[in-house]
RNA sequence: GCGGAAGUAGCUCAAUUGGUAGAGCGAUAGCCUUCCAAGCUAUAGGUCGCGAGUUCGAGACUCGUCUUCCGCUCCA
């Protein structure tokens, strides 16, 4: 374990040290939990969002894609059921550091009532409780705690602090004037902006259950401790997929993408060791079944990706507070010969984490490599092993040395393939000093242009994760990265 | 949020008991021309995380603060 975490702080500080993630406005000290992507880490993000996107979309005729804005009507959240549940006052016990919500931590004393035959005291705590949290009365909530003597069940103590809300949306103003009336919130998931327009894509395009619509984007959540570099940021992009699907075969298709689900990743190059299954036992109010995707990161098995049935809960809510129909028509024909008519469709829906999903990339493919070498001293790299198809630069091109026509040669292989794919050129230094440089950034071919090149047109291609050289023609370059990306 | 550890150049680290910061690597420019980093020359780069305090004098001591890592907690 120890060993793992080591091996954890020099992934961060590769991540650094090769452009790929930078701490937030670092120069006035950095910001909590807010990374950014670096000249690396941006072309590798967009390349796993354009393979995700590429496989929900292009390669599924009934997904489609939108992108919804990151403000939405406050309604939204009510709906969603974000702001009663999103936000709960919590409280501390102060010799056993323990935190608690409030309501868990009352209800779960009016239980013990319950045990001990106080009927009536139950009641009256819960309905003291009920009156309290409406009127979001934390001081009253803190006086009902102590007068009812509950105890932290760890330290056995009534040492509490005060309790204090922590609402996990952030919120701001619409317009310049402030007031209450204005206030909205940054979207904590991606995921209603497909609800909301739900009716809007299914109408326009004519699509037919079972459909689905496709989404990335930015979410925000206020999280009272975000860690582990960029695994829980407050600032992230989500990939979603909500799939619309008739009542009653909703587990059918929960049980289809979980499955696809795993292979996507595993197409990606995810080793099928790292990855499992972890289905949730405790639900949330939305679910009726619920499952995360693992990857083994540094520090343990943690969720990458959730798939989720999430019932007609959110389309219901949604018609109730907007007063407008979400309903589809279904002119599947019954046995009767009549149409299966109108219901609110069922909802799978698959939800990664884009910044997991980097990490996860980062992590599989960091290592450090040693070997001896021919003369018996020893040798070592550190190296990315990208899959290729999502490496930031796919090709370096390298002359042999710097003059005698070499650059030039380089230069017109390197204009030819930069239609197609990212090239890196580079002269300077040693041969092996450069291949070490593409190593650690994860460049996974580089081609070397030497004098012989200038005689029979063939070049060095090598290998990043064998270090293996072959020659090549020149002009069959551009063609074997091309087969090799895709 | 609580507890533990850390913060000196891009990186890894130095700086005798407090006496106004050094090295290696890396980077940049030039030389050399060599298919797996570590040849030669030169150059750039640090108000020692930030702010106070103690002191004649603080990178070092004290307090506060920020950030990161670890454990707990949180993650509808």
């Amino acid at each position: 374990m120890a060993n793992e975490n080591n091996n954890f702080s020099e992934i961060i500080a590769h991540c650094k040290e090769y452009g790929y993630i930078f701490p937030s406005s670092e120069i006035y000290d950095g910001l909590s939990a807010v990374y950014d992507y670096g000249q690396n880490g941006v072309q590798l993000k967009k390349n796993i969002r354009d393979y995700w996107w590429k496989s929900m979309t292009q390669l599924h005729e009934n997904i489609v894609g939108i992108d919804a804005a990151i403000f939405m009507h406050p309604l939204t959240w009510k709906a969603s059921g974000h702001i009663d549940n999103f936000s709960d006052p919590m409280i501390d016990n102060k010799d056993s550091q323990k935190r608690y919500r409030v309501d868990h931590l009352i209800e779960s004393h009016a239980e013990i009532l319950a045990h001990e035959g106080k009927k009536e005291e139950e009641f009256a705590l819960l309905k003291a409780m009920e009156e309290l949290l409406a009127k979001d009365d934390f001081e009253g909530l803190k006086k009902l705690i102590e007068d009812n003597k509950i105890k932290c069940a760890v330290s056995g103590t009534c040492n509490w602090t005060d309790v204090r809300q922590f609402n996990l949306m952030f919120d701001t103003q619409l317009g310049s004037v402030a007031g209450e009336a204005d206030k909205i919130y940054l979207r904590p998931e991606t995921a209603q902006g497909i609800f909301v327009n739900f009716l809007n894509v299914q109408k326009t395009g004519r699509m037919k259950i079972p459909f689905g619509i496709a989404q990335t984007g930015k979410a925000f959540r206020n999280e009272i401790v975000a860690r582990q570099f960029i695994f829980r940021m407050r600032e992230f992009e989500q990939m979603e997929m909500q799939f619309f699907v008739k009542p009653g075969t909703e587990m059918q298709w929960y049980n289809y993408w979980k499955t696809e689900r795993l292979k996507w990743h595993e197409s990606l190059g995810i080793p099928a060791e790292k990855l499992r299954y972890h289905d949730h036992v405790k639900l949330a109010h939305y679910a009726n079944a619920a499952v995360d995707i693992e990857f083994e990161f540094p520090f343990g098995f943690k969720e990458l990706e959730g798939i989720h049935s999430r019932t007609d809960f959110d389309l219901k809510q949604h018609q109730e507070l907007s007063k407008k129909k979400l309903q589809y028509f279904d002119n599947e024909l019954k046995e009767d010969g009549k149409p299966v008519g109108n219901y609110i469709p069922y909802v799978v829906e698959t939800s990664v984490g884009l910044d997991r999903l980097f990490l996860t990339v980062i992590s599989m493919s960091y290592a450090e490599e040693k070997w001896k070498k021919e003369d018996g001293t020893e040798d070592s790299r550190v190296v990315l092993k990208i899959p290729a198809k999502i490496a930031p630069y796919k090709l370096a091109i390298l002359p042999l040395i710097k003059k005698d026509g070499l650059p030039e040669i380089a230069k017109n292989l390197m204009n030819e393939c930069k239609q197609s794919f990212y090239t890196f050129y580079e002269e300077k230094d040693s041969i092996g000093k450069r291949y070490r440089r593409m190593d650690a950034i994860g460049t996974p071919f580089c081609v070397t242009i030497d004098h012989q090149t200038k005689e029979d047109n063939t070049v060095t291609i090598r290998y990043r994760d064998t270090m293996i050289q072959e020659r090549i023609l020149l002009a069959d370059v551009k063609n074997l990265v091309t087969k090799k990306i895709s």
